[in-house]
DNA sequence: TGGGATATTGACGATTATCGCACAAGGATT
DNA sequence: AATCCTTGTGCGATAATCGTCAATATCCCA
């Protein structure tokens, strides 16, 4: 398994570009990438000339417009029947709601959906990862899979109750709560996915437990529908 | 201004993924290069190592949930205000609702919103690209700007009228409406953007006009009520 | 179960794409 | 005005990449 330098520093460059709201300078980029300048230029230039970024006046460079295409294009019809569902968990648990799937090993946070009250909201964003293992999405993932032995307590106490909740495994005073959807067939292997809340300590988990299952169930149903046609 | 043909082919083939819903093969991605099936494969190693590419049971390759990552760093805040806006001017002028910027020479829709009634649908989506002398949006935009000797009679009339209205410049058959926001201060350079509908030539325009003025005086109230913190 | 086709990985020499230095130009600051 | 700092660009040397071939693994179908 062979990695390109030249793709892996551009690659490693548009991310870097991604997590500076604030822009960097061409000099930042060369710096973050240890390599000389004169290569950071034609690293921009590649980039620029796909449209992922662009440079505003005053030289810096920012995400470009690039990067929606390629947004659009994952996994579209599942994100956008899971948007209200999600709206809706959020708005009745007053928590911020996510849908996550797994991928390799890692959950990954495909759609977030923030509660209307826009007090004291976890930073949980869309592409947020994370181990299998850890948090409450991660277990549910797992929970959601036949048994296995390598299964740890936590996973066997979430498939035994339909739902896991952790605290602070993630964040510190962060907690969370997740459910499985039911795996659905899929041209090409079986899509597994959760949805749950996560919240500060305030959470009232006693509510938001059967809203979490409630929203599950519902998600799973209406996926069952489309005949698992959620296509990424 | 040199490109960088390792990390072009890697683009290249990332977009070529993200447009093959049903996935790609290595050797449908080398074809689609015109290279050598042995380079592709370092190429999606490359990729799949920065969690871009994800390859499904099967062998075919799919867009992986990296590209999320990158998606929620680009304009969050102002997609985020825009949402609920653009939501209700779909649903009230039973159109597709969109936000989009300027982006060099081109508009760039960055929020869509699709009414309700899913009922013959326009097709237009998140990072959909067109000049900015073309379609309602892109002179709404032009026509946001000062006036210059250069505008056209489409973008002096629109400024004049504070809307554009199109009819098949983009698709045959279909027609837009967009009115420009008001230019929002930003750290390093002016920022950009309209709001508007599009749909089959069904559209009521006399009544989707003020509906889309009014959509577009709120969100930049709004913007200015937030100081234009968008950073994208 | 067997056989053919396809997918995937590894090795290696040639080449050219890339590197990194050095220099020029443009702003900002004192 | 002089200086410093940053940005942007040519050019030769080098090594990263390319591209061919071959070996192996995997899959598919009969």
């Amino acid at each position: 398994m062979t990695v390109l330098q030249t793709l892996d520093r551009g690659l490693r460059a548009l991310k870097a570009v991604a997590d500076a709201p604030a822009g960097l300078s061409v000099a930042d980029i060369a710096a973050h990438l240890s390599v000389d300048r004169a290569i950071a230029y034609r690293i921009v230039a590649t980039l620029e000339s796909h449209g992922l970024v662009v440079r505003r006046p005053g030289g810096r460079l920012h995400l470009g417009a690039g990067v929606l295409a390629l947004e659009g294009r994952f996994a579209p019809h599942l994100r956008q029947l899971a948007r209200p569902h999600l709206e809706r968990l959020a708005r009745d648990a007053g928590a911020t709601a996510f849908l996550s799937v797994a991928e390799g090993k890692e959950s990954v946070a495909v759609e977030v959906a923030e509660p209307d009250s826009r007090l004291l909201r976890v930073g949980y964003r869309v592409g947020s990862r994370h181990p299998l293992q850890l948090g409450a999405a991660g277990i549910a993932i797992l929970a959601g899979r036949p048994e296995s032995a390598g299964d740890s307590p936590a996973v066997r106490r979430a498939r035994r109750r339909g739902h896991a909740v952790t605290r602070g495994e993630l964040q510190p005073g962060a907690v969370g709560v997740a459910s499985p959807l039911r795996r659905v067939a899929r041209a090409g292997g079986a899509f597994e996915a959760c949805v749950g809340v996560v919240a500060m300590e305030d959470l009232d988990i006693e509510a938001a437990v059967p809203l979490v299952r409630e929203c599950a169930a519902e998600l799973s149903a209406v996926l069952e529908g489309q005949g698992g046609a959620v296509g990424g």
